[in-house]
Parts: structure tokens; sequence; C-alpha cells
DNA sequence: CGCCACCAAACGAACGATCGTTCGTTCGAT
DNA sequence: ATCGAACGAACGATCGTTCGTTTGGTGGCG
């Protein structure tokens, strides 16, 4: 629970200075709301109570600002899914874990995830591909592991796990867009309620194809 | 199929002159591409080869083409969801429908789908209410077709109708960001798996929960 | 058929505003 | 006294937009 600290505005530490660290925290934030685009750095000196131009005491300049961002975001993914995927136990457990994890990340870490998905597509060229491979390696993990539930018979061996896994995941990314704190739905539910969902579908059993 | 007359540039008529439907279709190009504020005046004008103040003789400023594009992408779905409303059966071939309605949209018409989808946000704020309104009442027709589904008896009613049609358009709009005209799936395809996995889910049947 | 007036379309210079960034300077805690 | 942090003016570039001018196709008319 105490992975909600995430408040409005950066605090003050003893001295009136902010660290890198806070303007990292206030581009994710931005960056979410308005787009890479749509923010400037005098935005993002307004956001810390400072000038524009004092941001380049912490940090090279707004590019370097939109691939810190994006990388925590991918960083993020890419922890949950180390984890969930060392697990011993069935693919179908482990695919479940996965959209449990996924669900936590986004929660827990809005702003990186948003831009993450949002704004990549802005880095940088070098970057960029950077940034894509990592997201093909955590989607080939979803195809895997759909690959081998459909081994174990677990998981319908109708399904094509390659467009499956893209299913999934729009499901999860999506939640970027809709979740609010102020919800009604914690992470848990909001994971429980996907995972049902990914897992059984809308049709009443036996129905319909 | 000739929906795909959407070419890379706009075609010339007799003179040399662009139409207003010239601009908003190379509006939606670049606001699909690079995004509402990384398209510049000047950057349409070079898409459409001619200067960015030439626009000017076709819209009212940039906001406007904003507003135009987001509408029209707007409309089309509206425009789907009522022809599959008006259709007299089952709420699951109707929820059905409605699947295979978005993906054509979607696939017909992908730049203002996207700019829809992901450029709404920038409108100004009065028209961005009046979209924020077409979209709830286009997810309202999921809700209450879920609702007749599970009180028909062919949808689960262990399902909850609200973020029930939330996990569908998660999968249908996230279409925008993963097709390519060059891929190996036509819209039929794409749709029909699409629907296999929103009703039937990836588990086998009877296992899990 | 040739000419010319007309008019929308495009031009291109220019406006003020804002962009990302630089740099010499002040500030303030250690 | 020192040194990182923040200031604030200023840079050139680009932004959306304006406006007087030029262009070129069109229709009426002798």
């Amino acid at each position: 629970m105490s992975a909600v600290d995430a408040g409005a505005s950066a605090t003050v530490d003893s001295s009136g200075t902010r660290s890198r660290e806070d303007v990292v925290a206030a581009a994710s934030r931005l960056f979410a709301k308005r787009g890479f685009h749509g923010t400037s750095m005098r935005d993002l000196g307004e956001e810390l109570g400072m000038l524009g131009s004092s941001l380049y005491s912490h940090v090279s300049g707004k590019n370097e600002l939109l691939v810190e961002v994006v990388q925590r975001g991918a960083q993020f993914f890419n922890e949950v899914v180390a984890s969930s995927h060392l697990a011993e136990a069935p693919a179908v457990d482990r695919l479940r874990l996965l959209v449990y994890g996924h669900v936590g990340v986004v929660i827990e870490h809005i702003d990186e995830s948003r831009t993450f998905l949002f704004e990549s597509r802005f880095l940088p060229a070098a970057d960029r591909q950077k940034i894509v491979e990592m997201r093909d390696e955590y989607e080939a993990v979803y195809r895997r592991t759909i690959r081998e539930g459909i081994a174990e018979g677990s998981l319908s061996p109708e399904i094509d796990p390659g467009i499956t896994a893209i299913f999934i995941l729009s499901v999860l990314n999506a939640l970027v867009r809709w979740y609010r704190p102020t919800g009604e739905r914690d992470a848990d539910q909001i994971a429980a309620e996907m995972w049902s969902f990914v897992a059984n579908g809308v049709v009443v059993e036996g129905a319909d194809g």
C-alpha cells in the first residue's frame, strides 16, 4: 500500500533544492498527461517551482528526460515478467501471474506506463529501437507461455499464441487509459476481473464459437 | 474493396489545386503518425506540396483540423454501432456484429481512428466534451448489449457489463496500434479471432476460473 | 476563336509567441 | 571559501497565423 506515494507535487527536502529524481518524476507526470510534444521545459520547471533553464543543472535536455522515463517504464514491466517467469508452475498459472503483475505495474507506476506506451514513438531513433526490442521480448514471454499452456492442455488448442498475446496485452495496456485511483476497484480486483475475462470470455460455456 | 483508396499522397485533380478534403485527409495521416503537437502547419503543407500558410485558404486553423478529423473518426464508429443496433437478433449476435463493425471501421479509417483515440485529449475543451459524450454513448451500447445478453442467457451471468464493455473495447481499440495493411490477416479474419477470444477466452472449457 | 475580367488558390514575407538550450551570475548550505 | 543549484537574460529556430501579392484556370463576350 505504500506504493501509492506519488503525490501531486514533488516534496521539498530540507533545503529548497530538488534532485534529478524529482525532475524525472515531474517529467513522468507531465509527459503522461500532456504528451511529450505538449510539454515544454518551462512547463516542467513550473511543475517543480523553478525556471525551465534550471532543469539543465540536472539533465542534459528534454530528449534525455523522455529516454529516462520510457526506460523506467520498460524496466518495471521487465522486472515483473522476470519474477513471474521463473516461477515453477503450470503455464496457465504463470500466465495468470503475468496478468496480475502487469496490472500491478500499471497501477503503481501509471505515469511511466503511460509515457512508455504512448510516447515511445517520439524517442530518438537509437533509443526507440532498443525500447521496441524490449517490448518484443516482453510480448514473446506471453507467446511462449501461451504455447506451453496449449501443450500442457490447460489452454485451448484453437487459439493462436501470437495474436492471443496481442489480445491479452491489449486488455492489460488499456488499463493506463481508464484507471483512476479513485475508482471502486483496487489492483487485485481489477486483475481478477481481467483474468476472468481473458480466461473464460463472455459467452456461457458450450454456446457459440 | 474500393475503400482502400487512401494512397500515400493526395491525388491532384485536373488543375494543381487541392480541396479542403485533401487537407483534412493529410491532417488525418500526419496527426495519426506524428501526433497533433508533433505536426506543424508547415508539415501539413509539405505533405500536400504547398506552403503551410496556403492551408488557410481551406481551413481556419490547426485546431479546426483536429476537430474535423476527430469528429470524422467518432462519426464512423457511431454509424456502425447504429446499424448493428437496429438488427433484430439475440444480444450475443448483436455483440458479435459490434465487434465486426468496429474492426471494419478501424481498418478502413485507420488514421481517423488513431487520431480519434490518441489525440482527442488535445481538443479545445468544448469540442473535447462533445467527443467524450459520444464515446460514452458508444460504450453504453456495449454495456446495454452485454446486459441483455446476460438476461437472455447467452452471456455469462458472472460478468460485470461495465468493466466487460471496457475489456472488449480495449481489444478492439488496440487494433489501431498493431494493424498493418501488409499483415497476413484481413479484416474478417481479425474480427473472427477477436470474437473468438472475447467469447471463449483462452482456457479450455471447464478448467480454472 | 481569341481576349479579358474574375476569383479562388497558393505564395512568401512577416508578425509575435514560444520552443529548447546556453551561459554568466547570483544564491545558499556546508 | 567552496560548489552545486537556481536564476534570468538571451540565442536562434520554429511555432500558428496574417496579409498583400501573384498565379492560373474559368466563363462571358466581341
